[in-house]
DNA sequence: AGCAGGTGTTTTATCTGTAAACGACTGCGT
DNA sequence: ACGCAGTCGTTTACAGATAAAACACCTGCT
């Protein structure tokens, strides 16, 4: 089924997921759980790496939400709106006005009014704002890594392929719904 | 639209994540972006099945957690303590006990005190729980199944294979750290 | 010019989850 | 028997997210 040939270990079987779809076997004999030990699992993977991402951000004081926010000003170099800030950390536009009262509060970004459409605001990190990412960001990869150092190097590019695959074609086609 | 012709397109590079690792190498050329684009990966697939999969339990009345709480109950096909709820939704004490409360007077569950220790509530499914479950089940999975055939049948296994792999040891490690 | 309709942002009400404190209880050691 | 440490479940107070509506402003049409 799963194992090719050669190597006996199984190593799906030694996770949660795999516990809980034996129990609805049992349960349901008949049942295609093929769908939950995909869903399933990237579920409990991004649950388990986000808390273990945590860590390093509230040593700083941020919330991973926080953190996206800034990144997303820092990567892209130049100033945002909180429109486009909503856009790019795939959350509400409510919870970034949110947000940025609380950076603006903290000394961390700036704003400053669009002169030709007054409804429209333009974001921006301060040097406090940069530098802090600037130095997160180092520490939070490295950490990362440290992480993701449990599966071999082949293993990591195989399964961000796999991942880069999945969510592709997840957007193309979840995003063609929504418009 | 997608690739020029010819060659096959590389499907990482058509996703977010990648977008976002472009931008953070134009800044600091010098970064390890690899674990970005299996944690950002996982994160964002995680997202975007959730919200997903939120659909049909709606069309139920049941949020994603309750879901998972009337699940655990039939699969593990006997009573449970709201502290072995808690462990198996991997959730808090008090997000068990706000739902097992709505649950109760939505007839779903029913509750039995322990003679023995009575400290402890014995919870179990009542026939319309059982049945809004095996009702929901089987729409959900084929639900999934539909979200998940974007992917032929061998990426799919080559990718439960290695999300396993990833979350044996994730759990492994992290389930050490914590005891 | 004036108004209808659309867009960008904020506000409000509401809901959910968590952490910390609490009350109830058991069981062991003395 | 008594008390104390530890466990189980619930309650409380609070931080955070979301949806709906309000608000301010622009643009195109007449």
């Amino acid at each position: 089924m799963t194992a090719p040939n050669g190597r006996p270990a199984d190593p799906t079987r030694h996770d949660t997921v795999a516990a809980v779809v034996r129990q609805w076997h049992t349960v349901h004999p008949g049942l295609d759980t093929g769908p939950m030990e995909i869903i399933g699992r990237v579920n409990r993977c991004a649950a388990l790496l986000q808390q273990a991402e945590d860590a390093p951000l509230r040593r700083a004081g941020l919330s991973r939400p926080e953190f996206d926010l800034l990144g997303a000003l820092r990567r892209t170099g130049h100033e945002l709106t909180p429109g486009d800030l909503a856009r790019e950390t795939f959350s509400s536009g409510a919870a970034v006005t949110k947000r940025l009262k609380q950076l603006t509060e903290r000394g961390l970004v700036e704003r400053r009014g669009d002169t030709r459409d007054r409804r429209v605001a333009h974001v921006r990190l301060t040097d406090a704002g940069r530098e802090l990412v600037d130095g997160i960001l180092p520490e939070q990869l490295e950490y990362e890594t440290a992480v993701l150092s449990v599966l071999t190097p082949e293993a990591r590019d195989e399964l961000a392929a796999r991942l880069g695959e999945l969510l592709g074609r997840l957007e193309g086609s979840l995003g063609m719904l929504r418009a």
